[in-house]
Parts: C-alpha cells; structure tokens; sequence
DNA sequence: CATTACCTGCAA
DNA sequence: TTGCAGGTAATG
C-alpha cells in the first residue's frame, strides 16, 4: 500500500488504537528488516514505553514513544495494522508489537523489504531529513521548482520519485500527477516551461488529496483485516491504462519503461510540445 | 548518471 | 519459466 494516500491512510488508521497504549513486547521473524539493529535491542528498546503521538513524514510512518521512536517504512508490500486479541493471523506477518490492551500492531510484508528501526529522541536519522516538501502541507514556489529543476537533465517522470524534492510520490501518482499536469514523462526537468512547472505544482498536491480522500489505492485483492481498502484505483487515468483511450482527450495511452520502472501516459495531449522558439531538444514522438 | 541488490508471489 | 510488482540503498 505504500505511497503517501496509501500511508497516511494507515497512520489515519492505527493512530487511535496506538496512542496512550504501552507497549509490552515486540518479536521478529525477519532479523534483516531491523538492520543495523537486532530484534533483541529493538524488544529492549518498546518494552514498557507508551506511545504518544503517530505521524508520517513522506512515505515513512513514525510512531513516537515516551523516549524515541519507532520508523517503519512499508517498502514494496508492506502493510501495517492493529489486530484485536484472537483475530486471525496471516502467513506473511513479519513483526508484532503487543500492546497492553491485548492488541497487537504488526507488519504484514510478504517480500520482507520493508524496514523498522528504532532512534532515540533528538537524532532524526538522514533518511528523514533527506525528504523534501510535505505535499500536503507546503506547497513550493515556482521560481523555487524552476531553480531545482535548471540543472536536473533526468526526465520529469523519474525525478518525481526522488524524494528529496516532493517526499511521498511513487511510481502509481507519478504517472497520474504528469496527466493531469499534461506534461510528458519523458521531457527533461530541465525543459519544463513556466506553465508546465505552475501546472505541475498544482497538480502533485490536487491528486494526492483526491486519492487520500479515497482512502487510497488498493491493487492486487488486498485484503485488509479492517475489511477497509481504498478505492483510488477506480479513479486512475493513466495508470496500467495501456492500450486504453485518453479520459481527455480520446487518444491512446501506452506504457513505456523509464529508469526500470513503468510510466503510463497519453500519448496525444502529453505528447512533447513545441516551444514558441521551435522544437524542444530530446523531443520524442 | 545507470545498474544492481534486496525479496516473494503471481500472471503471462 | 520469465517478467513484473505501489521502493530505496548501495554500487560502478
């Protein structure tokens, strides 16, 4: 489940069964998850702290406890829950927090990639402070994105994944965010035109509020032991839309490969355009 | 900058 | 059997 939608669903989600419960043990099935630390210094490091506060920072979800914090990033198929004492358990949990009300927080993650780890308080680890804009909460000014953007060549689709500038967008909203700006994935960051990047500003925070509205996207059946999934995915325009006809303008949307990750687009009304000057360097058509 | 590694499960 | 999957860090 993992974008920014999909995440702060979850935190949404977990929040109110976390706050205020201590936490009373911890155990791990997949040592290498907690790397550099160990599933005995991460047990000794809960046991006994009560949770006060869950936020997400990009795609990273913080759980705060009386004396540091726990980071959980859900990688590829990671999903984060509260299970009420007695409810079934599911074959690839990985993680379990036992919470004094008789509830356990676990992680469910079949491929195993995703990640916790403990830090104590004051040292935020580079991995957050490495995040750029909050999305949802600052929006950056042009002349700002156009100053980042002057000296980027890589094409617009795969810089969106860099999380240092916008920290929460993934391959899914990457694809959606670039069609509802009308902007090509494959045109470099650096070619951008005014418009495009105003556009582009106003487009990354508009989608990632609609798809958190729906609670997210849920691909592939996932079954959520809340019974509660998302429906962003029925609001898709490009995404795994290949061979289907453009929302807006009727023409064709095709799946191309860019940096080993596919990219869904339009390719009529997000072909490359022209400059005013002429064509624009690197132009594919 | 591009490529690879890290993993498992499912569909083509 | 191969390729692909909502991600990131570590390599050349």
């Amino acid at each position: 489940m993992p974008e920014l939608p999909e995440v702060e669903t979850v935190v949404r989600l977990i929040r109110p069964r976390l706050t205020g419960r201590k936490m009373i043990g911890a155990r791990f099935s997949v040592p290498r998850q907690l790397r550099p630390q160990t599933p005995d210094s991460v047990r000794r490091a809960v046991r006994c702290q009560v949770v006060s506060r869950v936020q997400r920072r990009g795609k990273y979800i913080l759980i705060d406890l009386d004396k540091g914090t726990l980071l959980v990033h859900l990688r590829m198929t990671g999903r984060l829950y509260v299970r009420s004492s007695g409810k079934p358990h599911d074959a690839h949990e990985r993680a379990f927090f036992d919470l004094d009300d008789g509830c356990t927080l676990v992680l469910n993650d079949s491929r195993t990639l995703g990640t916790i780890r403990y830090f104590s308080k004051k040292k935020l680890p580079a991995q957050i402070q490495r995040l750029g804009w909050e999305p949802l909460e600052e929006t950056p000014g042009p002349d700002q994105v156009r100053d980042i953007f002057r000296r980027r060549t890589l094409a617009i689709k795969p810089l969106l994944l860099d999380q240092s500038l916008w920290a929460g967008i993934g391959n899914i909203y990457a694809s959606e965010i670039l069609w509802d700006a009308t902007i090509n994935p494959q045109k470099r960051a650096s070619q951008l035109t005014r418009e495009e990047i105003r556009r582009l500003i106003d487009s990354v925070p508009r989608i990632l509020r609609h798809a958190l509205e729906c609670g997210g996207t849920t691909l592939r059946n996932f079954a959520d032991p809340d019974g509660k999934s998302g429906s962003y995915q029925d609001e898709f325009r490009v995404y795994g839309r290949d061979g289907e006809t453009c929302l807006r303008c009727g023409g064709v949307i095709v799946r191309i490969v860019q940096a080993q990750r596919s990219t869904y687009y339009c390719k009529k009304c997000q072909k490359m355009r022209q400059n005013i000057c002429g064509k624009e360097k690197g132009e594919i058509v």
